[in-house]
Order: structure tokens, then sequence, then C-alpha cells
DNA sequence: AATTGCAAATTTGTTAGACAACTTTTTGCC
DNA sequence: GGCAAAAAGTTGTCTAACAAATTTGCAATT
């Protein structure tokens, strides 16, 4: 079988390797339920021949279906679709965020940024409160606003998570940071308030005092002003 | 190359798929540290010979990296490492769940339970909460503690979520909910406490009721309280 | 001496066929 | 009809080869 005849035609001048393409096609299919919880997924040898391509591709395709904990594979038998309410992987599948869900994506983080730095001020050593500083003084220095800026920006904000000492926290801040990053770049670049980075460290500073202070009420409220305040300035250019 | 010559001796009772173990192997490699980001892995050749298996295994086991964010190839040059920054994947790596990670999950889970509530107060439409209601029926009618009992609590829960019309937040609870899962039916089933499906039903009603009176503040409290007693039975037997 | 151009070597992407390991279904015997 | 053995079906792994893209090395030219 010669590569051209896939059944779909070419789609786009952006070249995703074929077995990438069939794994999102997989998973559309089950997340809009056109494959309910439990059934099974057509043998491999079917797949392979139903998208034109070899079985060691739908095997890939598979396997990082796997990966994401959708379907579950027992050999001899076949491979099945996990029920929702198991599957351990939260992920962003589109690969760019429209406005909306960046908004969303925002309000997901805010009682998480908000429990974070409580959290961090009950429990942060020395050691964490100078690593929260240290981003803050790496962002102090940088251009603004170079990548390096929302580097240290984002830093500053893992930074304290750690400090909690749950690594859920650090591991989720981490995460939600990566994938506004390439969005707060962008707002911030067209920004015309010049303001923009001196207001943003100063309110990191009241961050800082309150949990270096210990006081993770005043904490948690400085976080929220500083995150209500970054969403204004990032939504009203 | 036959199957028994790999180099590491088979190493536990349970039968674990080889590209499924190399593929952790090669997590562990990356989040530890040892491959730091924008290195390029060995290739697939190499890595195949030093595992001991072929290049189809090694294939599948980077085909899983890359669905996970971990790490991006690029035909021709390699495969490389992804800064942590740029994941786009949240995933809990460990299969089973200890109980320090229990704590650290439910730490994580109750800003945004919280959270959920109160938007949840604020946003619902009628067939929300219609949908949280019949939860709650489903777990009042269902054994206690069956399996279907915890399905209906944690259906409570992410119906609460999706109220908040905010699909990030039905998204990660149900992911959240999934992860606990096992723990809180094994916590309840070995619990001595005969009172705690009547108890959970009782948090749950006022916490329907100050959602019921679009009153924010209340339904977050209401769930606080949940959490902390739900959390409490848990830790205690 | 530096740069450009091109061929060769690398490396990932895909295909094909084969066998092993395990499960499910069918068959044949009693 | 019930049950064990055989057969068929399905996933897991291996091997070999070629395609497609990138990197590298070398040589010729300026």
């Amino acid at each position: 079988m010669t590569k051209g005849e896939a059944s779909a035609p070419p789609q786009l001048s952006v070249k995703t390797p074929v077995a990438e393409e069939i794994a999102q096609h997989l998973v559309v299919l089950i997340r809009d339920g056109a494959m309910a919880a439990g059934t099974k997924l057509p043998t491999e040898q079917t797949l392979s021949r139903q998208f034109g391509v070899s079985r060691t591709v739908v095997r890939e395709a598979i396997s990082r279906l796997k990966s994401d904990g959708l379907v579950e594979s027992r050999q001899g038998s076949g491979v099945s679709v996990i029920p929702s309410s198991l599957r351990r992987s939260f992920k962003l599948h589109g690969a760019v965020l429209g406005p909306q869900q960046v908004i969303e994506l925002l309000e997901l983080r805010q009682p998480l940024e908000m429990a974070s730095a409580r959290r961090a001020a009950a429990r942060y050593t020395s050691e964490d409160l100078h690593e929260i500083v240290a981003a803050q003084h790496r962002m102090m220095m940088s251009p603004d606003w170079s990548d390096e800026g929302v580097q240290a920006d984002l830093d500053f904000h893992h930074a304290i998570a750690k400090a909690t000492h749950n690594p859920f926290y650090a591991d989720f801040m981490a995460f939600l940071g990566g994938a506004l990053r390439a969005t707060i770049l962008t707002a911030r670049s067209e920004s015309k308030n010049p303001n923009i980075k001196s207001i943003t460290l100063e309110e990191h500073l009241k961050i800082i005092q309150a949990i270096e202070a210990r006081d993770p009420e005043a904490a948690g409220h400085a976080m929220l002003l500083h995150l209500q305040g970054a969403s204004q300035r990032m939504t009203t250019g």
C-alpha cells in the first residue's frame, strides 16, 4: 500500500506524522462518545486497513492513547476504552488556546495560586524564600518584556508553589505556567503600558513580604490582587 | 535477538509490557534531570541496543513520551527533550498513590472544590442543579458502600464543577476524582463508621442548599466543611 | 582561506512479513 | 449436554528494508 492513497486527502500544508494524526482521530472518537467506555476498539488490523496505514503506525497511535490513560490493551483480547472516571492524565488537547480558553484557564489558576501562597507562607524554608527572591531579582534585571522576563515571572510563581512542599502544587503550577506562557508573552509585548513591569514587581514584593511574615491570609490576599491586576492588564491590552 | 537475553533480568512477577517499562525508564531519566531540556536522546538504534529490545519497542516507548509532551522528534534530526516550561500534560506518573500522596492530592483538591462550589452558585442553570440533585439522589439510593455509591459521590462533585460552565473545572475535577476513586472506595469499605453515608449526604445537602440560594460564600464554606470532614473520616478510619 | 554546492552518512518515519504469547471461539469426543 | 482439546483471533515483539528529512564531510570554486 503506497502512502498517497490514504482515505483522507492531504488536508494541510503542515506535515504532521501519520501516527499522530490517527491518534488524534481516535481521541476525538473516544472523547465525543462515539466509543463508549468499556467497548473494544476495532482490531489493529482493521484500523490499519481503515486508515490505510501499516499496523505499526496504528500501534504507535494506540500507544499514545494508552499513555493518556484513554484505553487499555490486553494481549490476545483487544483494546478497550477506559471509563472517563478512571483517566489519570489531564491535558490540553488543543494546540493553541483561544481568548475564551485563556480566561477560563486563569480562572482555574486563581484559587490554586491563592492556596499556594497561603501554604507557602505557612511552610516555607529559608531556601524556598531565597529561590522566590531570586526569581524576583531575575525579573527585575531582565529587559521588559523579553522571553527571559516572562520566564522569571513564571519562575516566581513556581517557586512559591514549591515552597508549599506539596509536589502536586509545584507540578500543576509548572503545567499551567507553560500553557499560559505564550499568551502572557504576546500580551505583554503588545501592551502599551510601560509601567507593567514595575507594577508587577511591586505586587510580587507584597506577596513576598506577606510570605516572609508567615501570614497566610495576607499572602493569599496579595496573590489575589496580583492575579486580578495581571488579568486586567492582559485583557485590556 | 531473542527475547530472553535482554540485559535486565525479569525483575518482578508482574508482567508489564516491555514498551511500557522502557517508557517509564526514560520518563524517570528525563524527570530527574539526567537529560536536560534541549538535549537529544540517544538514537533509536542506540537505545534499542542499550535496552536489548527491538527498535519497534523503543519507538513505541518514545511515542508515549511524545504524547506526554516530554519530547519532540524531528525526522532526520533526532528526539529532543522539551523544556519543562512547555509541557502540556499533567499526569500522575506513579500507578498507585501512597498515603502521603493522597493527602497531598486532597490538599490540591480543596481550593479547587471551594472555588468550584462558589462559581457554581453564581452561574448554575436549572439543568445543572437537576444534575447535582440527581447525583445526590443516586447516592442516597445506593447500598453503602458500593462502587456505585462512590461513583455517585464523585458525580456529585463533578456536576458542581460542570455548573461552573468552565470546562477546565469540570475536566480537572473528573481527573482528580478518578485518581482518588480507588482510595475513597477502600477507605470507606474499611471504615467502621456506619453513619458515614448519612453524614456525607447531609453535608452534600447543605452544599446544594447554598448553591440553590445562589450564595457563593455559603457554598464555598459548606464545601470546605464537607472536605474537611471527609478527609478526617478517611484518615482516621 | 572562506564559502558554496553536492554527495554521503545519520536518523526518524513507514511498510511488510513473521513468530510468540495470550485469549476467545469452535470443534470433537464422551 | 458438558468438557477438554484444537483452532482461530488478537496483541506483543522481532527483523529487514526502504522512504524522507536532516546533518556532516569534502571538494571545487572564488
